[in-house]
DNA sequence: CGACTTGTTGAGTGAACTCAAGGAGGGTGG
DNA sequence: CCACCCTCCTTGAGTTCACTCAACAAGTCG
């Protein structure tokens, strides 16, 4: 069977079959290895990414090394906006991913040239800002058992299979820990607390989500 | 004098006459009283506004009441893109403002329409995407100085007269404290340690900024 | 003038951080 | 195939720093 690729993904429903083509046409595909840098936060952004396997940490630095996880990539998501001479943000394979890059210059022609391909952008963009801005509501003013639970549960949501209770969670929890702004040890004695309340089971890479619900009411119960 | 209107200021340099004045006749101006409430996460989003003077904080709240400022709006600014059928944030006018009110069906036609009107959305969309990364960076991994100090400098460069040492700060501490993930009492600790620092000077109504600079390189020194 | 809001400061607590050690895979090479 | 190393995760102990509670000063508005 032939793998999904970014431009089928991406495109899947809003583009025409000619657009479809044309994306496709416009990108090329490459693979990365585990842990494999993609894109650095500062150098010059000649390409763009998007995603056509596999899975990707988005992060940015600050000077003295402590770091910052975005947001986690999934197929048919770009890594960045198509916008800037220079990336804005690093990105770093997780496990084994491959993905469309294509030529910056390129792709804003065809973005500028196609009205479903400019809203799909658009839509793309909105969807990013409405995330960061519920993640920076959690980020600030949620505990370690909200900001986990909560992003167990988005995170359920963006995988395929969402039927299944249990949750793939491929990135490790450094990665997890450095998303939710916490130390890698709170975050894994927050596991076990969510756990010991019977709201999660943890399992080998992933979680069984039992009562994600339950919460996400209230700080403190 | 004519005070400058929200599609004066937001299409500047990238609107035409002709589509300025279409801007326009899609706005109506509207006052609002210190601290009234503009617009309400949830409700149906019928209309869009764009500041026009004034500043206007933007937050989301949790279910017990906690809340968060996402950001402060300055004139030009759109309170939220006009996408959506629900607001997805809330937003209060800080002390006395005026803005444009649009209907969104209206406004969403005329971006279609125009595509210069769809690149300078692109653009406040791409920009609010990039300031709500930073601002993850600093809420997940900053300390309460280095946030206070980068909140100073990034809100000097968006005031119209920057050449001036002095920033004024119209919004109250609390907003602030919301902003940026504290305690009100911690943003007053932590407005006096830069103080003490001769990072900056506290007046009434905002800070003269010494040197911001200085503490943005290391977490604690 | 009095009531209320806003900002600051003090004292004490608690939660998340750091430092440290140990166990459990996973990969590599002998 | 096993021994070894290394990274990842977890758990423990102690500390720190931001939070909460509280009081007070200074405006602000009726």
């Amino acid at each position: 069977m032939a793998i999904a690729s970014f431009p089928d993904l991406f495109g899947k429903n809003a583009l025409n079959s000619r657009e479809l083509r044309k994306l496709q046409r416009l990108a090329m595909s490459v693979r990365f290895r585990s842990g494999q840098n993609i894109v650095r936060e500062g150098e010059t952004a000649n390409e763009v990414y998007g995603l056509s396997q596999g899975a990707v940490r988005v992060y940015k630095k600050l000077a003295d090394g402590r770091h910052h996880v975005l947001r986690f990539v999934l197929p048919g998501d770009f890594l960045e906006l198509p916008r800037g001479k220079r990336h804005c943000l690093s990105a770093d394979a997780i496990g084994a991913a491959s993905a469309s890059r294509f030529a910056r210059s390129e792709l804003f022609e065809f973005v500028q040239a196609s009205r479903n391909m400019t809203q799909l952008i658009m839509d793309f963009a909105a969807e990013q800002l409405k995330r960061s801005q519920d993640q920076m509501l959690l980020l600030g003013r949620g505990t370690p058992e909200e900001q986990l639970a909560e992003f167990l549960a988005s995170w359920r949501k963006r995988l395929p299979r969402r039927t299944d209770r249990f949750v793939s969670l491929p990135m490790s929890r450094r990665d997890i820990a450095a998303h939710l702004g916490m130390a890698p040890e709170t975050l894994s004695r927050t596991f076990a607390k969510l756990e010991q309340k019977e709201i999660i089971h943890v399992e080998p890479d992933g979680v069984e989500l039992l009562d994600v619900r339950r919460n996400l009411s209230s700080p403190k119960s």
